[in-house]
RNA sequence: GCUGGAAUCGUGUAGUGGCUAUCACAGGAGACUGUAAAUCUCCCGCCUAACGGCAUCGUAGGUUCGAGUCCUACUUCCAGCACCA
């Protein structure tokens, strides 16, 4: 679970003072699986007696981390407070899940970038950056030259934003090690450097690889449109649990390392246990069980099982929904996007139901994927975009559902 | 500041003043499967129950019967030169 660390081992850190930080920008109004990586890692030194700190990028989000690709909008500056309060909640949340902690230190940048002074920062700060090993960073020869998008000078800052929380944190706490993904060593070792510099003490950044989909090769969970998000508002905890259990064997092995608290040896046995018979699926519903518990609970993981038992084909499946008792359907609107039939006097169009939950886009979406039968009301497909009279669970493609009561 | 280029879907792209803006990737659906992968077929701006309607090539004007394409201004970016160090 390593990328690039500036350490030994694991038995050199054990050393030292055990206190460490992880940094994420409010840049959205939850965190992805892509953080949750990080926030593993987190929990898994904090079981083993590290002191966690979570840092808030309360000033460097109102920047924007630099991509490679093209230059950020910037947020507004209620929506960076929105984001800030929900991702600190996810943080707490599930880091107190994943290690068994209570208490978790919150640390914002804004507060100590407040009351800098912008020459002061030059001075003291901006002095001791390189500008060729500035403009030798990737991402920056990706930005600059013919044909690229070019790049602000807020952004291009960013790293030494970056580099002064580290600093900060090691002066203020006694933070001497970090923890990021494998994309921002480059920011976070900027901070080590600094400390080597103005202090002359040592301090290490540990980062874990990003995760690959091994077979489209693709950064993981973070492709725009369709990221997987932590909070159950904008990813249903249902879609939470199949996105884990959709995944390839060639993946699995590599997911379960990276999410769950499984030592290597339970692994092994998982993994003995899903190559005696492929079919079943044995790591891939370990792996989902397991993420969806420490994400949104064990009680909506269990939800998530039962309604996936239910839904699908298989041991104990209901091919006609109709037939879903309505406690039932009362339980699975917790983990799926459900619409209540009484609350509306009016019938209520299917299409407008479908488009208002959000499971599809539009109306002429709805259209398009009727017309190709991918639409079905408890078990029978339609035939057009009719009202909708009666309970139980439309089934839109092959995994995502409406329920109806 | 000067000169020359560039801006087309989530991404990368094609596009002699003329019919419905091309192709690929990503994404979605159907078939086949193990809710996997691979493969095949279809879809992939918005509205409408439907016939159909309305948009859209950085922004705003203009020329033209007709503009993604030509002209003007603006915005942003790139390159070279100059200026400044």
């Amino acid at each position: 679970m390593v990328a690039q660390n500036t350490f030994g081992g694991v038995a050199e850190l054990d050393e030292r003072r055990h206190k460490f930080y992880l940094g994420a920008d409010p840049s959205a109004a939850s965190l992805t699986i892509g953080n949750l990586a990080s926030l593993m890692l987190v929990s898994c030194l904090a079981r083993h007696g590290y002191e966690p700190t979570l840092l808030i990028g309360g000033a460097t989000g109102q920047i924007g981390d630099p991509k490679d690709t093209g230059e950020r909008d910037l947020k507004s500056l209620e929506e960076i407070a929105k984001n800030k309060k929900a991702i600190v909640e996810q943080f707490r949340s599930v880091v107190s899940r994943a290690a068994d902690l209570e208490k978790i230190d919150v640390v914002d940048n804004y507060d100590w970038f407040r009351d800098i002074n912008f020459i002061d920062f030059l001075r003291n700060i901006g002095k001791h950056f390189s500008m060729t090993q500035l403009l030798d960073r990737e991402f920056v020869k990706a930005r600059i030259g013919e044909g690229a998008s070019g790049i602000s000078f807020a952004e291009f800052s960013y790293s030494l934003i970056q580099g002064y929380d580290f600093l900060h944190l090691f002066r203020e706490k006694g933070i001497d090690l970090q923890v990021c993904g494998a994309d921002q060593f480059g920011n976070c070792a900027s901070g080590m450097h600094l400390i080597k510099k103005l202090d002359g003490k040592r301090a290490d950044v540990w980062s874990i690889p990003l995760v690959i989909d091994p077979v489209s090769g693709k950064k993981f969970g973070k492709s725009e449109g369709n990221a997987i998000w932590l909070s159950p508002k904008l990813t249903t905890v249902f879609d939470f649990y199949q996105f884990w259990l959709n995944q390839s064997d060639e993946a699995v092995l590599g997911l379960m390392k990276t999410y769950t608290r499984l030592m290597p040896e339970g692994v092994d046995a998982i993994m003995g246990a899903h190559n005696s018979d492929r079919s079943m699926r044995i790591a891939q519903k370990s792996l989902a069980f397991g993420v969806t518990a420490v994400v949104h609970g064990a009680e909506l993981a269990g939800v998530a099982i039962e309604a996936t038992k239910k839904l699908f084909d298989g041991d104990g499946a209901v091919s006609d929904f109709s037939k879903i008792s309505d406690a039932d359907l009362k339980e699975f609107g917790r983990v799926l996007p459900s619409i209540s039939l009484a609350s509306r006097a009016e019938g209520l169009s299917l299409a407008e139901a479908l488009v208002s939950a959000g499971l599809v886009a539009s109306k002429g979406e709805v259209r398009r994927l009727i017309t190709s039968g991918a639409v079905s009301v408890n078990g029978v497909k339609v035939a057009d975009s009719s009202e909708m009279a009666v309970t139980g669970v439309v089934k839109v493609g092959k995994n995502k559902f409406l329920v109806v009561r």
